[in-house]
DNA sequence: ATTAGCACTCGGAACTTTTGAGTGCTAACA
DNA sequence: TGTTAGCACTCAAAAGTTCCGAGTGCTAAT
């Protein structure tokens, strides 16, 4: 995945320098800081001419005449390329914390999102896995009162979902108890996605007598499966972006911030990130690269995580340009699998 | 509810004029300008007279030598405790919108804090009432497979909640339906605060046999309804703080932002409302006043709705301390009665 | 009681100066 | 031939000026 950059050893090392010291600081960094910075013996005056090289090589830019250099986004593009394929160690008590507190999904998602938010000081973003490649593990239908009924749909991973149903006539215990046996005959172990129209007027069909009244509970059984409307996302820490001022500055703080709370953007970077997964599902877009607009001025790196059969979502973390790639990237490693390891000792746990 | 402040009906006009002046353009205002802007035709000369009196009041402060006079918090809540006597009208399009898309009540929630937060240009939001008051409509048992039971329960107002209980051994079908019976005869109509250690002892006493596995389930259930600790907070807006120049600037800003982010300080503005109900419900607090440090530079204006029997919820708007006080108001005395009609609405429908 | 007039204040905008980190280039050196 | 020292030059940012004008308080006249 490293592009051929022809660099020389000395300029790569070099323009790794560089990177990492703008990284800390968020200052421009010139020929002199880095003549000592380095272990290399040079003098200011030679990094000077390496330096010279690599800006019109292009991975470096001055932000104005008489100022150092900071990374071009060509810049950080080769030092993240060159970052995934060095090898990578483990790193968290993230785990302890991430676990303490979950129990249901969406629970566990908020406390991800916030443990990541904590551990790197970057906005986090998680969105929940769409349904649509999981499968219903349980239907039942149960009379509430006189004129409502309640649907509870237990799905894999134990995603539950609840509709409420008005029904004009008392459906009276057996009509319930055959309702509950030909749903859970037909659909148990099905995925969502195969429940489609055709089956459903097939249901109704088979429901015989009370089709109409059938038909408006099958009717809202279908629409509490299909849910894709609104994808869920939990965030957090959005508002470390003020910790870095190259953004807080900027007013585009504050239209990053306004992405955090209405959702809608990310929500594209979601179905962007899903659609091209590359590299273990860790993809890192820089400035410009990002689909979100919004987000030009930062880099967004982003992971897709499975519980099980195809069921992904979507981790991303939002920071300045100068975000530590490396331990962005591990921590996402990291969540990866203990999302994956949740949802292996759930299911495992299931089949005891 | 006007405090005696013995002010001259010329220096009220006066103050009232300042005020109003001060909420549209954030600028300190002069004596100058205000000989123009009020009707009673006085030069800039007698008004600086009047002004310096206010001033000895302490209704109006300098923020430096020459400048103009901006209210102090005792203005303002002047200003406010007289709006409060006036009249108030009807004012709303909210209501469409709000309707469109509420089917649950978070969404409904939700959306609530979103059409009041585009509404006013302020941030804003909703606690979901506290479900203590609430009573349990439904409550049931199902198997979901060889080790693992779901329980539903209904509240008022068709509140939903779901665990998932690991069960030892299977239960069978009697069993569930004995204690599915057993749950409901005790249980039903019962207010939620009222279900304490003690009934729940009880009940698993009369369950008999399986008494070990049906305490982990009440256990279960009980947890489940006490959910006490995580109140739900919906918002919106919150990045309308930006549009205020005298927040933005401040680093206050941020910690605001962060308020809403974490929701655990709006949490404490929840319970401190709900704690000292008055004045139809709607309170405002001014500067200092506010019970939350962060916010001192704001206004917080808060109101309780209820959802019949007490089940009492807040509405929040946090604003600059010049915001539109009269529009505030009379916004949050829509909302109130818009959530009021749609649970009496929603209440006839299940009575019909 | 109101107003005109005037001297005075002081924050903020605009402009200037200073500072210092940084560069490119050239000439000397190993 | 690659490296280094030295020097003149650049320019953003910080610090320091100056200027302006909205605003005040006070006093004297109406």
């Amino acid at each position: 995945m490293v592009q051929d950059h022809g660099l020389s050893d000395r300029k790569l090392i070099i323009l790794k320098a560089i990177i990492k010291n703008y990284l800390e600081t968020g200052e421009p960094v010139g020929s002199r800081t880095l003549s000592k910075y380095t272990d290399l013996n040079l003098s200011s005056a030679t990094i000077r001419n390496e330096m010279s090289d690599l800006e019109d090589l292009g991975y470096i830019v001055q932000p104005h005449t008489s100022a150092g250099r900071i990374p071009s986004d060509q810049g950080y593009r080769l030092y993240v390329d060159l970052l995934m394929d060095e090898k990578e160690q483990e790193l968290d008590e993230m785990r302890d914390k991430m676990l303490e507190k979950a129990d249901k999904l969406d629970k566990l998602l908020k406390q991800a999102a916030k443990s990541l938010a904590v551990n790197t000081n970057y906005a986090t973003m998680i969105s929940a896995p769409a349904n649509s490649r999981n499968t219903l593990k349980f239907i039942q239908l149960s009379q509430v009162d006189e004129s409502q009924v309640v649907a509870v749909i237990v799905m894999g991973g134990n995603v539950i979902k609840n509709k409420m149903i008005e029904v004009d006539e008392n459906l009276g215990n057996e009509t319930l108890l055959k309702l509950n046996l030909l749903l859970n005959s037909t659909l148990n172990g099905m995925s969502i996605e195969k429940i489609n129209l055709g089956l459903i007027a097939s249901l109704k069909e088979q429901a015989g007598i009370h089709s109409h009244v059938v038909g408006d509970v099958l009717d809202a059984v279908a629409e509490a499966i299909h849910l894709d409307d609104d994808m869920e996302i939990y965030t957090s820490g959005a508002t470390n972006i003020f910790r870095y001022p190259e953004l807080r500055d900027n007013q585009s703080a504050e239209e990053i911030i306004n992405a955090f709370e209405e959702k809608q953007q990310l929500a594209e970077l979601v179905t962007e990130t899903l659609a091209s997964e590359d590299h273990n599902g860790i993809q890192v877009y820089i400035g410009e690269e990002t689909p979100v607009k919004t987000m030009k001025d930062c880099s967004v790196v982003t992971a897709t995580y499975e519980l099980g059969e195809g069921m992904k979502g979507t981790i991303g973390i939002i920071g300045p340009k100068r975000m530590d790639y490396e331990h962005v990237m591990k921590s996402l490693k990291t969540l990866q699998s203990e999302l994956d390891a949740i949802f292996y000792k759930d299911n495992n746990r299931k089949r005891e």
